[in-house]
DNA sequence: CCGGTCCTTCACGACTTTTTCACCGGTGCA
DNA sequence: TGCACCGGTGAAAAAGTCGTGAAGGACCGG
């Protein structure tokens, strides 16, 4: 379909609607002010929602150039955009940490403890 | 560790989604969160599934050298994967043991145990 | 010039992964 | 029965990765 720079129409995410066109992300009923850089992570993130994206392709997709070794911009801003994600939806995680691979992207019920870290219960879309 | 000469496309084996381009792997609605040694492992057995391959050559493809006398590190991490794994589908055993010979990666519903060991009935080998 | 925001970089601590070591049970053989 | 060989696995040690507060500079509207 229709590409990224081209989103007119909100994307919605479990209780996220991001408006590409406008910088825009509602959350739970509150509006996220984000910066340029958090924004674009952010919709780069859910463009491959489910899926691992590197650090690499982070990089690229949002800052337009090469990740350098020991740059970690990609994650301070990973940090910044967790931290008023996780402040507008307490109950919600939305960005995974996959060590040496890279960030993955989606909403997961925050309730008791994960019985085994390794396996998530992969919140279905509702039915 | 992206190689696009492999795969891109995601791997399917029995209840296992694997995804080597984003390092990721499904197993029946959950999403498994491997380690790079892991992840490497599980696809280095799965691309010989239903064969026997040897610790030096797991040991070459995914630690990218000779097996050392002594070396455990194999068997070590055969252990961890088949933690995950049997957490995320306890119904089926996938890795089996060849004493002296290697490892060999074979989707097996787990039911009644075998009473003639030497033999197995050639599982549900489909697609 | 001022105060505020954004971005980058640095530093340190926390968290994970990887390696290595040790002990155990099972097996086969004399 | 004693022993050597194999592989499973818990745990400690070593190494690597990530989270994040803070400092410093660029930019901007007033």
């Amino acid at each position: 379909m229709s590409d990224r720079s081209d989103h007119a129409e909100p994307i919605r995410v479990d209780d996220l609607e991001i408006t590409p066109g406008e910088g825009l992300v509602r959350a739970g009923g509150q509006v996220l002010t984000l910066s340029v850089r958090e924004f674009q992570l952010l919709v780069a993130m859910v463009e491959h929602a489910g899926g691992i994206i590197g650090r690499e392709e982070l990089c690229r997709v949002v800052w337009g150039r090469e990740l350098r070794p020991g740059d970690r911009s990609v994650d301070v801003y990973v940090s910044k955009l967790r931290a008023k994600l996780e402040h507008a939806v307490p109950e919600r995680r939305y960005i995974h940490t996959h060590p040496s691979f890279g960030y993955r992207f989606q909403p997961e019920e925050l309730l008791a403890p994960n019985v085994d870290a390794s396996v998530e219960p992969l919140p279905r879309s509702e039915s």
